[in-house]
DNA sequence: ACGGCAA
């Protein structure tokens, strides 16, 4: 549902609304309009109070992403979470928590290079969360039911070739992952659609070759672990899985081939502050062994 | 019925 803005043009009034559902958390509204324009999709939410409204826009794919960030909050402990950074596309939103007589809330902002910043404010809800997670669970609606959506040839032409994903400031995704873990061995290498948002890198476009080691699979020891090296692809691109496996357990992380050398590169730096203690183990405590069946 | 933030 639009607001009654006059329906101006360059605001964004002419777009097609393709899904649109509303959420109260208090006595505030929130609107959530995906819409699609000549350049693309995107998700414009609004907060809606008796004297103020805002608006932020959210890039289309960054969906997925403002759903993990929202169930974070909703699933973590009140003690360890944490502020957020998403960065899509050429904006950032900020993701924090804040508290005053009210309750608590998340406060979230849109900060880009043109426009003034832009906030809303998402209250928690009166018991466990249930602002948070009524947020959190249209999220989730909408980023499901877009995919039944067929986009234009025309449109998105860029993300149809890329879909572009970019980083989140630190552990929002990989935690996402590790609580994946009841996955039983082995996970096919198609079978990532969350998998690849542990990424923290810009993924190549999916149309590079698909040669190139594809299949090779790899295990390491250290101590009572066994970690395996995994080269697979899907839609977003080429990806290294490197997954730790005890007994039924599994849970993997997702690298971008294009993050490949900043990873070794970390390792590398790790190995070198740390030698004095692991000198000595590498051939003992770590070692290769045959690559599983699959 | 609130009303937070505000670079």
């Amino acid at each position: 549902m639009e607001f009654s803005s006059g329906g101006g043009a360059g605001g964004g009034g002419n777009d097609v609304e393709l899904l649109s559902k509303t959420l109260q958390v208090e006595h505030k509204l929130f609107y959530f309009d995906l819409k699609e324009n000549p350049r693309g999709r995107y998700l414009k939410i609004s907060e809606k109070t008796s004297a103020t409204r805002s608006t932020i826009i959210v890039p289309f794919n960054g969906i997925a992403w403002f759903f993990d960030i929202f169930n974070y909050y909703v699933t973590s402990d009140d003690q360890d979470i944490s502020s957020k950074e998403l960065q899509l596309d050429s904006k950032v939103f900020y993701f924090d928590i804040g508290e005053n007589r009210r309750g608590r809330f998340l406060k979230v902002s849109e900060a880009s290079v043109s426009r003034n910043r832009s906030t809303i404010i998402v209250p928690a809800g009166s018991n466990r969360d249930e602002g948070w997670s009524a947020f959190r669970n249209i999220l989730e609606e909408i980023n499901e039911t877009s995919k039944l959506f067929v986009s234009p040839k025309q449109q998105n032409s860029e993300d149809s070739t890329q879909e572009r994903l970019v980083g989140l400031s630190d552990d929002v995704g990989a935690g996402f992952i590790a609580g994946n873990s009841s996955q039983s061995v082995p996970i096919a290498a198609s079978d990532l659609n969350l998998g690849d948002r542990t990424t923290t890198f810009d993924l190549p476009p999916s149309s590079s070759d698909e040669s190139g080691g594809f299949g090779v699979s790899k295990v390491i020891r250290a101590d009572q672990k066994r970690f395996f090296f995994d080269l697979g692809s899907n839609n977003r691109g080429h990806y290294l899985r490197i997954s730790e496996v005890a007994g039924s357990d599994r849970s993997s992380i997702i690298l971008p081939l294009s993050g490949l050398k900043q990873f070794h590169e970390m390792v590398g730096h790790f190995v070198e502050i740390t030698k004095d203690r692991i000198e000595g183990m590498t051939g003992a405590n770590v070692r290769n062994v045959d690559p599983p069946q699959r």
